[in-house]
DNA sequence: AATCCGGGGTG
DNA sequence: CACCCAGGATT
């Protein structure tokens, strides 16, 4: 169909001359672009490119990779969310090491069964770095497609994705996979952009169906995410006294779920209160049981800040209290219970640390605690 | 097919 | 501030 020619044809002619200079397009190195596709999941181009640049320093071959000490790697992908990628990456380059010798595997059944690689990163891999004319379908392309090709379809539903893959499969033109595939995002990215995209500079408007329709601000058909659940947590940030003075104490999250393995302020979920957040004397005195509960000898002493902190389903709403370490024999004892106590099955002890400004450099938090943390030690006068 | 996983940008 | 961006694993 003479659509479809065009758009092909037009695409690339484009992305000859507009092309960015991105890090990971310097080279054609399999390893640069797998990690670039597994950043770029969910994550803006101009966010990525520190992350990868750091990453590539710190991490240069996939051997190096499989190497590291995961809390590295964490400390590394720190800030830029969505954790279980880099953890699955480094899985992965195990795998890479192990079964294939370290070389970034070329072939679609070895890419495909990489931890964290699905359709989409598989097809961006086989076709950006060895050429092969596989689709990669993100959101970027479905929104191209879904405007070029009126394609009225929710593209939520996994049918709509295996219709564009095919489509896409059709307008690769010989030999061009990794130029077309990159083209096509590339165009989502700057000119076919979710809002008010820019036609008047786009190098298919002509044939573009929704442009013609005058429907391109309506499409893509997305049907639209739940909101996040709101939760409500109280948080100790606990001043150390005498041997631990000058530090505050963490807590490393547990090893499966949301954020894991990651480390954080002690805190724990609270009833909400009419208005949400609960008034401090009684968040207060929860927090202080749920210390002792917990061995932990610290007492709340004041509120300090309140911080949010969104997940896709879930709305943290954290009210943070400063809190003294005690030297209350009770609590002593009641650690030296927990620590002794074991209920027959294999838990893993929740590792807690004492640490410094400096230390932080060797712990993975997630955004909202790196803030709280960096924030106080910004401000604390020791 | 539905749910669980963060963080940043835009208007 | 409301709204947007969305791949992969798991169940």
């Amino acid at each position: 169909m003479e659509q479809k020619r065009h758009f092909s044809i037009n695409l690339l002619e484009w992305y000859d001359k507009h092309k960015r200079d991105l890090p990971w397009r310097r080279h054609r190195n399999p390893y640069y672009i797998w990690v670039s596709e597994i950043m770029l999941q969910q994550t803006r181009v101009d966010t990525v490119i520190p992350f990868f640049n750091r990453f590539i320093e710190r991490f240069p071959t996939v051997e190096d990779l499989a190497d590291a000490p995961e809390q590295d790697v964490l400390k590394c992908w720190e800030g830029l969310g969505y954790y279980s990628r880099a953890r699955n990456l480094q899985a992965a380059a195990k795998q890479v090491k192990e079964l294939h010798g370290g070389i970034v595997p070329d072939d679609k059944a070895s890419v495909f069964a990489l931890k964290g690689v699905g359709p989409y990163t598989a097809g961006a891999i086989l076709s950006i770095a060895f050429n092969k004319p596989e689709p990669a379908v993100d959101g970027n392309v479905m929104r191209v497609l879904s405007r070029y090709f009126l394609i009225e379809e929710d593209i939520m539903k996994g049918s709509t994705r295996a219709f564009m893959e095919s489509l896409v499969v059709e307008l690769i033109p010989d030999g061009r996979a990794s130029d077309f595939n990159q083209a096509l995002m590339e165009l989502g990215a700057l000119v076919c952009t979710p809002k008010s995209p820019h036609c008047l500079t786009c190098p298919v408007m002509e044939h573009c169906s929704a442009r013609q329709e005058g429907k391109e601000e309506q499409l893509p058909i997305k049907t639209k995410a739940k909101p996040p659940r709101p939760e409500y947590r109280v948080v100790a940030l606990v001043e150390g006294r005498g041997e631990h003075s000058g530090r505050v104490l963490i807590r490393q999250r547990p090893q499966e779920g949301l954020l894991a393995r990651m480390w954080e302020l002690p805190h724990l979920q609270t009833p909400a209160a009419r208005s949400g957040r609960l008034p401090d004397e009684p968040a207060m005195d929860i927090l202080a049981g749920a210390l002792l509960e917990e061995g932990i000898a610290a007492r709340p002493i004041a509120h300090l800040t309140d911080a949010e902190h969104t997940f896709s389903h879930i709305h943290w709403n954290l009210q943070v209290y400063r809190c003294r370490e005690e030297d209350l024999p009770q609590a002593a004892e009641l650690k030296a219970m927990y620590a002794a106590g074991d209920s027959g099955e294999p838990s893993v002890q929740t590792e807690y640390r004492w640490i410094d400004e400096q230390d932080m450099q060797h712990y993975a938090f997630p955004n909202v605690f790196l803030k709280i943390l960096q924030n106080y030690f910004k401000h604390s006068s020791y």
